[in-house]
DNA sequence: ATGTCGTTCCCGAACGATCGGTACACAAGA
DNA sequence: TCTTGTGTACCGATCGTTCGGGAACGACAT
């Protein structure tokens, strides 16, 4: 029927991601979008009816679904925990670019964002801790042990990506990687 | 000589500490500012000739310095170091209102704020690792471990600070200052 | 082939509100 | 009176958003 779209869905929502996540939501002003997209302020509210929030949702919501199949799925395959989480590493150093990029769930929490907008971070991660308990028992953990280590790999993870933005030194984050089947699988005593 | 401040600095450096590590720069608008304050914006550049970016540079140095006294400094005193993190982990409790408080490093670093104040937030970042470096050091481990222990304890208390914003989740971060001293004197071997 | 028609996509222009910032006058203590 | 702090009023620029219309395309009737 109609008329071919400048930017396919794919592409105009991994521009909306690298300015929300560069940005946050109070940051990513609909110029700053707009440059980044080449599509003008109207056209951006033809795409997303509900405005910016609109488009913070829908970058969230496709972040989470990316999350889920190139991060937390290798968690359910099979072979070795160890394995599986050295898939996970490899995953989620391309998921950040290597650590120069921060993470959505960190830059859209921030009070000025809508509710819906942080609603959806808490899901995402809360899918995440989910998923490395998981793992975690799987390895031998009792459950409370297994959340224990799970949260610790999460805190990890968020708090490499903060130390690799603010000091621009992106080996914590390497090395966190590195560490994450070890993280969750090697018992406390050695 | 002249009519008194409605506000003394140190009381008005609080709450722009407030807005700013809620709101990150962008988000603190001069209004929300005005708010928290109670003085009117003209009265915010009679304190901070320079604006806005004044006012975070003020901040963060405030900061900074408060750092070093209530955090930095215990670590520099007499007895174990796992005696001196302990009093460390309490003031940081303290700092980050239980984890209820997000970290000014985390939320001023941002492309969205000015070079001036992203530099600053290295700066303070820069001594923090320091800091724990030291005092890894101190406690038996050669120069590079100590760098990695006090990396992943920086890297730990961000991590939970951004997961109890996300999650509302306090639990995380107190559990992160509870295992500070294991974390950087006990040796990997258990 | 030709002409509309409905649909989809995009943009120029403009809206009210708020942004960061300023000029200036008044109020209060020395 | 002189200095310092505050408030009223206002500046241009940008904020997120809306309106209306033009361009491209498939469908359908002529």
């Amino acid at each position: 029927m109609p008329a071919a779209p400048r930017l396919d869905d794919g592409e105009l929502l991994a521009r909306l991601l690298e300015v929300f996540r560069a940005h946050g939501y109070e940051g990513a002003s609909l110029t700053r979008i707009s440059a980044a997209t080449g599509l003008q302020r109207p056209s951006l509210y033809h795409r997303f009816p509900g405005g910016k929030q609109d488009m913070a949702v829908a970058v969230l919501d496709a972040a989470h679904a990316r999350f889920g199949q190139q991060v937390l799925a290798p968690l359910s395959g099979k072979g070795a925990p160890s394995t599986r989480l050295r898939a996970m590493a490899t995953a989620l150093a391309e998921f950040y670019a290597d650590g120069k990029a921060s993470c959505l769930l960190d830059t859209l929490s921030l009070p000025g964002a809508p509710a819906e907008v942080r609603r959806r971070t808490k899901r995402t991660l809360g899918v995440l801790r989910s998923g490395l308990a998981e793992i975690a028992s799987e390895a031998g953990f009792t459950p409370a042990a297994a959340r224990h280590r799970a949260d610790d790999a999460v805190i990890a993870i968020q708090g490499a990506l903060v130390v690799a933005r603010v000091a621009g030194d992106r080996e914590p984050f390497q090395r966190v990687l590195k560490d994450l089947p070890r993280r969750l699988t090697t018992p406390p005593g050695r």
